[in-house]
DNA sequence: GACTAAACGAGACGGTACGTCGCGTCTTTCA
DNA sequence: TGAAAGACGCGACGTACCGTCTCGTTTAGTC
């Protein structure tokens, strides 16, 4: 239409400042890392951001929005190595999965986890949000590779490729949560599970 | 014995106040399930069991320690199904799935998850604890079932029991945490997973 | 001469909306009575006026200056009674001082002075405007009342005209800022002093 | 009686600490003649006493309250002069209006004076304490000796001892309030108009 | 009639202080 | 010496306004 486009925003008003926008999330997410979600303030951030602590209230509600948002944006993220693809599932699963591993016993992703665990449950109307963007992205990296094998080997799976990469995701939420280690034996277990070795 | 009992402390000054003790617990588990593990106080615990402040921190340290004490002394507890044995495994595991879904869905059991995650996630040292007294007691049903079809049926489960009981266990977590609902389908694939139907 | 009016200022770019500062004038009197002169905002006058906050500040600098204007253009007034000429002196001061206290003890009339007050004492840089504008016409009716007293009978009064008025108006400021009431023998003491009955 | 002391506080709890209280006080005397009313803050007493804010709260409420209390305390008190007694009123009078100006053109308590009329101002409903504290010394120093000169020469007062002391107490304020230098004249007409010196 | 320039409404900005809540500690009296 | 009561120093909360700063939008002159 030769209208002006539908649904332009008639602005008024100072225009939101992406300066401030992006100070808050980056000092959230170094506070994150440094302190842990429950060292995190409002204050803090506000201070670290060089920011108004209304400015913060004015568009994010609580700490938790904020950390969720940084996730989201990518400001705070898991070190999550790729799933390769080197033919044999049950082997590229194991080494993604010591990946994992690695990543999660690392300090800082250890904390990461455990504080965006804490967002998570401090808010639950948000968790949608934060499996969007951290579990979500987890689960898809196995779930193609699921996928492609089912295509290939159609039966061959114990079940939905989306569903074991849930199985997959389920386990690791758990042992994050109680903190067990990812040993040898609980990855082969797992495998054996998910992805039996033809006999 | 003329010596008081070895080993038993001689202890002195006033004994402490198992009125107080019941106090605190009882008050902390119905504060927690009426406004979550977010909203519950100290002061709050306190002040509803007609209870010191000090005489909290003299036993407890923290919130959080209250309400592990209060999870593990039976004080606040899931609704849990048992998992009946009639015979069929697949059977047995859907019914006791369905309770749970049923347990789950209904509102205070709800809000009772959500604030033990809370707890445990604001409180990692803890976790341990949480899992004895909240996990462990999930998982303890149908591992024993588990364990118990093993022996009868050698070879058929598609791994170790208790990490098949972990494993539905982590399934379980995974919608708790996210809110999914605990549908049909997704009882079928699981029970697939698992407990798969003898060929 | 042809040439624009020397002096007038070649105005360029829009003029002052005559709108927007009755506006604040009027909002701010309002509020003023309302809520008086503590709870007054420069937000809240704007708001109530429809009115951009930087309107306010381009031309008037604070809330006081807002009010002293509002004062000086009538926006907020006293509701002082005329002092009569019926030929004796003491009767009409002792009608005019018995109006003044009716106007006191009404409602809004106590509000607004206790407002003016502390735009007074929050403002000492403006005092002199507020001066003019409250304090002195109540001076000036009976100011001139006493001069035209000391015309007709020359040192019958116990001092200078306006310095008498003063004095009334003196005893005037104390009883409102301590809420004393004015009473009978109060005023009948002041004129005793003010214009003593002639012996 | 053999009971104990009829209302005699049943005193619970850790009593109010002397210390935090005196400090409070202190420390808002100081930022008062410092800074003024206007500047001064809760927070920045609080900080200035070692204090926490909420004790501040707990005990006083405003900011204004501390001040009334710190003035009734004499924490804060004006340098006024003893009217002396040396045979002649209208001298003695003169002198000590001469003294009170000296006090107020000095710099502390101008300053003082003002933030005690700003207090006064923004909480009229402790009006009366600082009456009490402030104004009430000052009138009792004349008053006394108004009452002495009347009982040795009576008739020859213009009107009652406390009317007239207060007569000078509200010019005093006059003057104070707007600013008005105390010059020898305005002195001069006080004098006349409240010590006539007999014919 | 286009151009310029200032005032306008709106509202976000970095700040300061507010008054409240809860923390974990300390200091009383009572049992 | 434990327990109740409750004040203490402290730190963060979320809100209210401050006075300033863009924005897009009038509303006059002036070219």
């Amino acid at each position: 239409m030769g209208a002006p486009s539908p649904g332009a925003a008639e602005q008024r008003g100072r225009p939101r400042s992406q300066r401030a926008r992006v100070a808050v999330l980056t000092a959230a997410a170094e506070l994150m890392v440094s302190g842990g979600f429950a060292d995190l303030t409002v204050e803090g951030i506000a201070a670290a951001a060089g920011v108004g602590k209304q400015t913060v209230y004015r568009w994010w509600g609580s700490k938790a929005d904020v950390v969720v948002e940084a996730v989201a944006e990518g400001y705070l993220t898991l070190p999550i190595v790729s799933l390769g693809d080197a033919g044999d599932l049950r082997a590229d699963l194991a080494a993604w999965l010591r990946g994992i591993r690695s990543a999660i016993e690392e300090e800082d992703a250890a904390r990461l986890v455990e504080a965006i665990m804490s967002a998570l449950a401090s808010a639950g109307e948000t968790s949608e949000a934060i499996h969007q963007s951290l579990i979500r992205p987890i689960m898809a990296e196995i779930d193609s590779r699921f996928r492609e094998h089912d295509r290939a080997h159609p039966g061959a799976l114990p079940g939905p490729p989306s569903f074991l990469a849930e199985t997959v995701g389920a386990h690791l939420l758990l042992h994050v949560m109680f903190g067990w280690p990812l040993g040898e034996e609980r990855i082969g277990q797992l495998l054996d599970l998910v992805a039996p070795a033809a006999p």
